[in-house]
DNA sequence: ACAACCTTGACAAAGCCCTGGTAGGGTTGT
DNA sequence: ACAACCCTACCAGGGCTTTGTCAAGGTTGT
């Protein structure tokens, strides 16, 4: 299936597909000679992105940051450590000893060349 | 700990540090007359998240986005599923038949209205 | 009381994202 | 061989993000 032919299939325009492409987030095998095949399960990640778009309000770059996250483990786990120090509850005047401890997990993460 | 001062220990300037409230990513406590309040813990992250910015090349965005990815389950799921998807190393010609079933499982994620 | 700080709200410039279009050239099925 | 399609590479414009600055007014420590 061409570029096109998806295009007609999905509702992206074949710029876009290669934008998508670009971005990492639909990557099609190519014939050899540097035509986009696309098959049944590019079709369906480019229908779920398209969901995911209009239901969620995700836009491409979120999508392309949800890879890297997937990718790149340091920065995942400097981003879940992160995240662990801005949701949990926190009291309200007091700093408990585990706030700091945690806080300095990130600051570990974050500078490699302690080591 | 007012504004100006976290903004002096952390590099932030005040203008961005209600930037980065408004996104919900650094949110401190207010005074009952209204002035933010930053303790060590808001020092922490605003220090963690510079250094996020600077050593990964990541978007105040894409925090943003990470954070939804924590709160909303719906979300995480659906963009976790679409993952695999893309991830999965797939068969060159062939579709095996237990990836159509994952996509399905996107689809039937996308479509709450059909239950 | 007063200086120094804080509040919200608005405007604005620089820059990036998304998307379309166009130009010049290669591939393919009939 | 020809029409219809694909390729890459570039420019462009509307919209959003990031950050600063300014205005008018409230709070606070000395």
């Amino acid at each position: 299936m061409t570029i096109g032919e998806a295009g007609r299939h999905t509702g992206w325009s074949p710029r876009m597909l290669r934008y998508l492409e670009e971005e990492g987030l639909v990557v099609p095998a190519r014939t050899r000679a540097g035509y986009r095949r696309y098959g049944i399960r590019e079709l369906n990640q480019l229908r779920t992105l398209a969901a995911l778009r209009s239901a969620f309000a995700v836009g491409i770059d979120d999508l392309a940051f949800a890879l890297r996250l997937r990718r790149e483990s340091d920065l995942r786990a400097a981003v879940e450590t992160w995240l662990e120090g801005t949701t949990e509850p926190s009291s309200q005047g007091v700093t408990p000893a585990w706030v700091e401890w945690e806080q300095r997990k990130q600051e570990r993460l974050l500078t490699p060349e302690a080591a």
